[in-house]
DNA sequence: AGCACGCCGACT
DNA sequence: GTCGGCGTGCTC
């Protein structure tokens, strides 16, 4: 090889050529450091050639092989140009993100060499008996072994889908190849990683996501890369991981929406996963209580094979009983109905715990005067400024901006301003006020910036030290308590009227997770949903657990409006400071892309859904087509016509298959 | 993205 | 006088 093709992490398309000079030997796939502009990178070798279009005078030599780490393979080199190809970015970029951050640094300390892969260990026998559906889902999912298999798993919400994934991984662990299991958030889930470890303690289980130091991270990944890791267990990261030999890939609550990467590379490691699945030849595994209408789709066009889990593993544990509480008869006070604190009430005289589920953190949404009508607002985001009682400031939730409360209205001067709307914060002191003797405890994105304070708290859950827990989403996902048998539901009305087709879908999967805590061993549970629309066929859905229905009327809603999955999706965001300059450039882009395709749909330029945000303004086109095939080389197209536009004020992105439009 | 260069405003 | 604000240009 005397010129590498280098792949680097810089927004600039293409790979770079360098020299290679004698004693250095490249392969493709090495890890190099190169001189580049005025400092060096550490980048990828992806391809190697006799020589360079590039003029002599700007080649330079390539500087260094990193010895330490092993290159990437061909499989992983060809995922990676797919991510490239299919998102629109430059390889460097995708390789880029594929490496923990250790690697990428030009200087650092070697990589200690990991262990060699030791003898592989289908772990302990399985505690537990499987239920009828489990067994056929671990069949199922088996006789995938060793082709492209892709599995949709829906299993209501404790039947048990964990399971169903470590049965799985045992048997691909047997057949000695390795197992990625991606999860939404690892650090919601410490009882997963302790189960998954517990389950296969003689084999070597990693995690993988941003939460890890540097070194752990580094280690994880070489550790997959040499096939001395059996398990690698992460975030959607992890999906990017190289692996020495991966036999199965499952994404469990493959519907949530963090799978989606929301800057950047804004890749669906869910899509990756079932992509890389099929270039591997291997079985997939997509699970979910309330599977995405895209999965859903998926297997009832038999793309995927489909296995239901439809009753609660636990012997005696039944689907909690959902109940909407009218919130326009029975009037909420501090944003609690009395048949809710009735409820409340009950389980503290019996020793069970009681979830309040808020979706808002903070004191109150907003700060009203009663006056001249003048609400908190931030000056650099269409939003409000949220009350938080304890730093006794005012805090915008979109770009961390600050204030102290005025004791005044700042626009009239009266002295009448009220806190309007209930947090996690408000709703906390009213349960205090309430049930002064109750033990309560609250979780949300403020009373956990602590390193270690979530599971703290969670820890003091399970162990019943903990009577109310009060709570946002965080609260939804994994936990398993069995004294737990009351959930609240205070404020997910605002979720039923969205302009995103995918709200209901959203707001429906939300409500199955938050309910899915209540009852989950022998006592039944109880969930109790305030609303002011008791009748709405969605909180109808909910209460009936019939997730089937409602995935039916949802893709019957979206085949009438042709959005996806029966259409495919582009959407091109700008923004910019000065006002009008993103819309205007997306009107010339709209033109630009009715110019390039009749084939496709170009919408008309709109403001994003949080118009202004950090002195932003943001607006969205959506380009719609009933076919990738359509899609992609449009989408190709008129990337690199943007790009030529040199466009100076505006930033703007495109993002395939958007998840919020 | 970095990084440097270059050209105007307000401070020790 | 200079420190530093960010607009512009370049990276094999």
């Amino acid at each position: 090889m005397k010129v590498a093709q280098v792949a680097l992490d810089v927004p600039l398309e293409g790979t770079f050529d360098f020299r290679v000079p004698e004693g250095l030997e490249p392969r493709v796939g090495s890890l190099v450091v190169v001189p580049f502009g005025r400092t060096r990178k550490v980048g990828v070798v992806v391809g190697g050639a006799d020589r360079s279009e590039v003029p002599d005078d700007k080649l330079r030599d390539l500087e260094r092989v990193l010895e330490d780490v092993p290159a990437i393979a061909p499989p992983e080199l060809e995922l990676y140009r797919f991510c490239a190809a299919y998102y629109l970015r430059p390889l460097g970029e995708v390789i880029g993100a594929s490496l923990p951050p250790r690697l990428r640094q030009v200087s650092r300390r070697p990589l200690k060499p990991p262990p060699p892969p030791g003898p592989l260990d289908v772990g302990d026998p399985s505690p537990v008996a499987l239920t009828g559906d489990q067994a056929r889902a671990v069949e199922l999912i088996g006789e995938g072994a060793g082709r492209f298999h892709p599995v949709l798993l829906q299993g209501v919400t404790g039947s048990g889908k964990t399971e169903v994934y470590l049965r799985a991984i045992a048997a691909v662990l047997e057949r000695g190849r390795q197992a990625l299991f991606l999860v939404p958030e690892i650090g919601l889930t410490p009882q997963l990683e302790a189960r998954v470890r517990g389950r296969f303690p003689r084999s070597a289980v990693v995690s993988a996501h941003s939460h890890l130091s540097e070194g752990e991270r580094a280690k994880a990944w070489l550790a997959a890369h040499t096939g001395s890791a059996a398990i690698v267990l992460g975030t959607r990261l992890a999906v990017l991981s190289p692996f020495a030999n991966l036999g199965l890939i499952v994404v469990d609550e493959e519907h949530d929406m963090s799978f989606k990467q929301q800057e950047g590379l804004r890749y669906s490691a869910r899509d990756v996963a079932v992509r890389r699945a099929q270039m591997l030849g291997i079985p997939v595994v997509l699970g979910s209580a309330t599977p995405s209408l895209a999965s859903y789709a998926n297997a009832k066009q038999g793309r995927y094979a489909l296995a239901v889990l439809r009753e609660r593993a636990t012997a005696g544990a039944s689907m909690p009983v959902v109940r909407n509480i009218d919130t326009r008869a029975d009037r909420p006070e501090e944003g609690l109905s009395s048949f809710l604190v009735g409820a409340i009430r009950k389980r503290l005289e019996r020793g069970e715990q009681s979830l309040i589920f808020v979706n808002r953190r903070g004191f109150s949404p907003v700060l009203y005067c009663r006056d001249c009508a003048w609400t908190s607002s931030c000056d650099r985001c269409s939003a409000k400024l949220v009350l938080h009682r304890r730093t006794h400031r005012l805090r915008c939730h979109h770009c961390g901006h600050e204030r102290p409360i005025p004791q005044r209205c700042p626009q009239c001067g009266g002295m009448d301003l009220q806190p309007v709307g209930h947090g996690t914060q408000r709703v906390e002191e009213a349960l205090k006020a309430l049930f002064p003797a109750a033990r309560i405890a609250r979780v949300d994105r403020d009373s956990t910036a602590r390193k270690g304070a979530l599971a703290g708290v969670l820890e003091r859950v399970g162990a019943g030290e903990v009577d109310i827990l009060v709570g946002t989403q965080m609260l939804a996902k994994g936990h398993d308590y069995p004294a737990l048998t009351l959930v609240g539901v205070l404020d997910s009305d605002s979720g039923l009227f969205s302009a995103d087709f995918r709200a209901s879908e959203r707001l429906f999967s939300q409500l199955v997770q938050v309910a899915g805590r209540a009852g989950r061993a022998d006592r039944p549970g109880e969930v109790l949903i305030q609303t002011d629309f008791p009748t709405h066929p969605l909180y109808a859905a909910v209460a009936t657990h019939d997730y089937e229905t409602f995935a039916d009327e949802g893709l019957e809603e979206r085949r009438m409006a042709g959005f996806p999955p029966f259409s495919h999706l582009v959407l091109l965001r700008a923004e910019s400071k000065k006002p009008g300059e993103a819309v205007d450039f997306l009107r010339g882009a709209a033109r630009l892309a009715r110019e390039l395709s009749a084939e496709v749909e170009v919408f008309d330029p709109v403001p994003a859904p949080l118009e202004r945000k950090a002195g932003y303004i943001r607006a969205q086109l959506l380009v719609r087509a009933q076919s990738r095939s359509v899609l992609q080389p449009l989408a190709r197209d008129w990337k690199s016509r943007l790009d030529e536009l040199g466009e100076r004020h505006v930033r703007w992105s495109l993002d395939i298959d958007p998840q919020d439009v």
